[in-house]
DNA sequence: TTGTGTTTTATTGCCTCC
DNA sequence: GGAGGCAATAAAACACAA
């Protein structure tokens, strides 16, 4: 390793040591250092004798990186004035110490980059993963939502089909009671259903937006429909059960938002 | 010893500021 | 217009495995 100064200032090894690098260690290595640089400072000469160019590099010897170091960690950039005073104290050319901080300050912007990267990285993969839960959690749910509207549908047409059967013996006398006890039952059949896998639905989701679901559902009664009726309201309520039942297969849209308004209506 | 990858020193060209 | 900074790059020095 070559650390004499590119320089060829003696002062460089003498007048820059901090009094903790004067060790008798240090002391056999600047003379070392001493030795190589006068032999390169020799060969020079014979080079330049011989009319060659002199342009190798010579790299900063190991004082002279630490101070400037020792510098840079308090300013990255040095004042004109500064560098000079600098160079002149480290044996070196104001333009290799203005050098030094250039390459020394693309160094740290370097290292800051790679920081900074894995940084943003390890919030990237936090999001992702983020993302990915929220994205399944999503999948569960519309899954879910495809098989209740599938339910739903189905017992809405079992209802219409009691519905039409009736329909063929609508002048046997006693058969008003017999349909109201029959639209109550599938009434009774079709909400329990619908209310208890609303509620399937609000307890095997952990999101709490999934619980408004349940929330805006849960004050459906089936009996409020037919329970509590006069028997000379029934016509009526079998005309909006034909309504009501085709109706309602479209009731848990995924595209539309539920209205209630046919039930707030009826009260 | 040698080939290869990395680090360090230095140059070049462009840009901004005074 | 000159000084200085920065990005890109060259080239020497260095480290290290085979």
């Amino acid at each position: 390793m070559n650390h004499s100064s590119s320089s060829g200032s003696m002062d460089a090894f003498i007048s820059i040591s901090p009094p903790e690098e004067k060790d008798s260690k240090n002391e056999e290595v600047y003379s070392r250092e001493f030795q190589a640089m006068l032999d390169g400072l020799e060969e020079e000469d014979k080079l330049e004798e011989a009319g060659q160019a002199t342009e190798k590099k010579k790299r900063l010897s190991m004082v002279q990186v630490k101070a400037l170091e020792k510098i840079f960690e308090v300013e990255s950039k040095v004042e004109p004035d500064r560098k000079v005073k600098l160079a002149e104290e480290l044996g070196l050319q104001p333009r290799q110490v203005a050098i030094w901080f250039q390459n020394r300050r693309a160094r740290w912007k370097t290292k800051q980059l790679e920081k900074d990267y894995v940084v943003l990285k390890a919030n990237y993969d936090a999001l992702k993963l983020d993302y990915n839960n929220l994205q399944q959690e999503n999948d569960a749910l519309t899954a879910e939502l495809r098989d209740l509207k599938a339910k739903v549908k189905e017992d809405c047409d079992k209802f219409s089909e009691k519905i039409k059967d009736h329909d063929l013996c609508e002048n046997d006398d006693d058969s008003t009671g017999i349909v109201k006890e029959e639209i109550d039952v599938n009434a009774q059949l079709l909400m329990s259903h619908a209310s208890s896998s609303f509620q399937v639905n609000g307890s095997s989701s952990s999101s709490d937006s999934s619980n408004h679901h349940h929330q805006w559902f849960q004050p459906f009664e089936p009996r409020m429909i037919v329970g509590n009726m006069h028997q000379s309201q029934l016509v009526k309520v079998e005309e909006q059960c034909m309504i009501t039942a085709e109706e309602c297969c479209n009731f848990f849209s995924v595209d539309q938002a539920p209205s209630l308004q046919w039930y707030f209506t009826g009260q």
